[in-house]
DNA sequence: ACGGATTTTGCACGCGCGTGCAAGAAAAAA
DNA sequence: TTTTTTCTTGCACGCGCGTGCAAAATCCGT
């Protein structure tokens, strides 16, 4: 075997042999705060370079019980907003150290499985971005002590084993039920998505209350089974094909940009009518063709960036205070409204 | 502590004493093709249950060198088919006990530290989907034999340390060529995205030397740093602007759909043109948004999904044939060529 | 009920590293 | 130089499970 030649697996003790220290400093050397002299580390860090080394995370994760990786559960990679948190979460906890494990919950009846692939790897946290896990679930999978940390991001959760960072939901329906009465619309039809266990505290919930409140009318809703732009294409065709014109909605407010879009594709293509002139349509959560020429999508923007970094400190918080969090975002207005 | 207390670190050894039976039988009625009697099984899967035992995945990883993960690598987020990617693969993976680390590969030199990143996890595996990584970066990867397999997913790569499984870029782009000339197209600009390593072989390569076999005309092209429909729509605009109209191409083919789209979006609300009246636009990929109502985007789509299983394939396969493939996909004709 | 074929179960050892402490080395103070 | 003080290094033991084989239990036909 020449000297070029790597060996397929490379432990601390053939470092230590070639460094001529123990395997205990070796791995101090890889250890970022750990007490060594800024000679041995060299020296070690060079034999590790000729040999190839990599201190083997299973075994550190094994030993400390600390893996540095959580589990990121998403049940939904139809809503382009996905990517974006992906994106988000990934950079901010890799950049920090963190390594993260994305399971796809296949199936509405998946979670509880999923939940279980995620603690057989003892992952340090587990984060939920979707909407159709069910409280349920959370209960029985935290009362079973099966994980450290249990995450709701992006959405809001009163489950008190769990912890919660989102956007502030009743500030931000307020905020857009303002402006749309301050635009002097007349007409909302609120277009929602599936319907949760939690639901009273969800934007349909808070808009439709406001709006009631404020004006003495209950605007109508309509929702569909999952936040898909063809389903939301779907269902306001279907709502509006037997309206008659002048008792069409003047504007359509979305739980979300993707059901935004799907809305302004159905009544531009398939109504013929101008956005924001005969229907205004208003989303949410910024997603990034919401600015294309095509939507000009007035929507409200998550500081997601913001959010993920709040979640990688609360993972780097060891302690058992209350760690739920509401952010607030701001309202980007465009064209659509 | 009650009967319901459930403790943090249950261990086989728990189990197995509930049981009644040796520890080692308890691992093996977790494993799926193991010797063990049907009654003995059920008897170790009740005493978990009440124990709350899963396995523990990091020591069965270190004991086996086996750890079924996979690593995947991902560099642009930006493009919406980078989403129907990590969906269908991750569903693949799981579907047949394979779970997936997602490494965000934060910029461009990052590459590096990503691939080492996936390498002190030991995953079995290392997936790249993306287009910035050079070759340079993955033969010196793979030459320190870190990792066991290397997949580039849906690339080509003439790399021979690396498993390709890819869509035949050649025969797309023959495919795609020929409609553009069976359909009178004269004029067509190629619009390409980010330039990489191997790119003679690239669509875009292909694609003007067969319009030069076939016309003896080159046709003009230009290219974009990243898959952004943003930078399309830029360089669409600052192509088209300076021309007289009878010299704008008459098709704009290009590289994939988040490219198509930023250019139809640039036609229709840059120049008020009509696709594909005065314009017309053809993609690759078919991700969900051109079917809908405002693109109708003719485009190729990739077997996203048989990629996707063949990959699992491999990871199943320990043999070192070469596990190169090349997949054929489809044109879906809508209107926009 | 018995001998052999087959299935099922138990076990010694190792996977590679962390923890916490004690011994040793180096630096600072006297 | 000697004595403290501070840094640096070494180590026994354990983390929870897999491997491969041998012992035990079960099965089958007769």
């Amino acid at each position: 075997m020449s000297a070029s030649d790597l060996q397929a697996n490379v432990t601390a003790d053939d470092v230590a042999v070639l460094a001529g220290v123990s395997r205990w400093t070796v791995n101090r050397a890889f250890k970022n705060n750990a007490s060594i002299s800024p000679a041995t580390r060299e020296k070690v860090m060079k034999a590790a370079q000729t040999l190839g080394y990599v201190p083997d995370l299973r075994a550190a994760a094994l030993a400390s019980d600390r893996s540095n990786l959580v589990a990121l559960l998403v049940d939904d990679f139809n809503n382009p907003h996905k990517l974006v948190m992906l994106e988000r979460l990934t950079r901010a906890l890799r950049k920090r150290g963190w390594d993260t494990l994305l399971v796809n919950t296949l199936d509405r009846d998946d979670a509880g499985p999923a939940l279980m692939n995620a603690s057989q790897r003892r992952v340090d946290a587990t984060i939920l971005i979707g909407i159709q896990f069910d409280d349920e679930v959370l209960v029985a999978a935290h009362s079973a002590r099966r994980f450290k940390k249990l995450i709701i991001f992006a959405r809001t959760s009163q489950n008190p084993d769990t912890i919660s960072i989102a956007v502030d939901d009743v500030a931000a329906t307020r905020e857009i039920a303002q402006y749309v009465m301050r635009r002097g619309y007349k007409r909302p039809l609120y277009l929602a998505g599936p319907r949760t266990v939690s639901a009273h505290l969800s934007r349909k919930e808070t808009f439709v209350a406001l709006w009631k409140e404020r004006t003495g009318f209950t605007p109508d809703d309509v929702s569909v089974a999952a936040y898909d732009p063809n389903l939301a294409t779907e269902i306001i065709d279907a709502t509006l094909r037997p309206m008659a014109a002048e008792d069409r909605p003047d504007i359509v407010v979305c739980e979300n940009d993707a059901l935004a879009i799907g809305a302004i594709d159905c009544i531009k293509h398939r109504f013929g009518l101008k956005v924001p002139q005969d229907i205004a349509v208003i989303g949410f959560d910024d997603v990034p063709q919401a600015a294309s020429a095509n939507y000009r999508l007035t929507t409200y923007r998550q500081p997601i960036s913001a959010m993920a970094e709040y979640l990688v400190d609360v993972l780097e918080n060891s302690g058992t205070e209350d760690l739920d969090k509401m952010f607030l975002g701001k309202m980007v207005i465009r064209d659509s409204a």
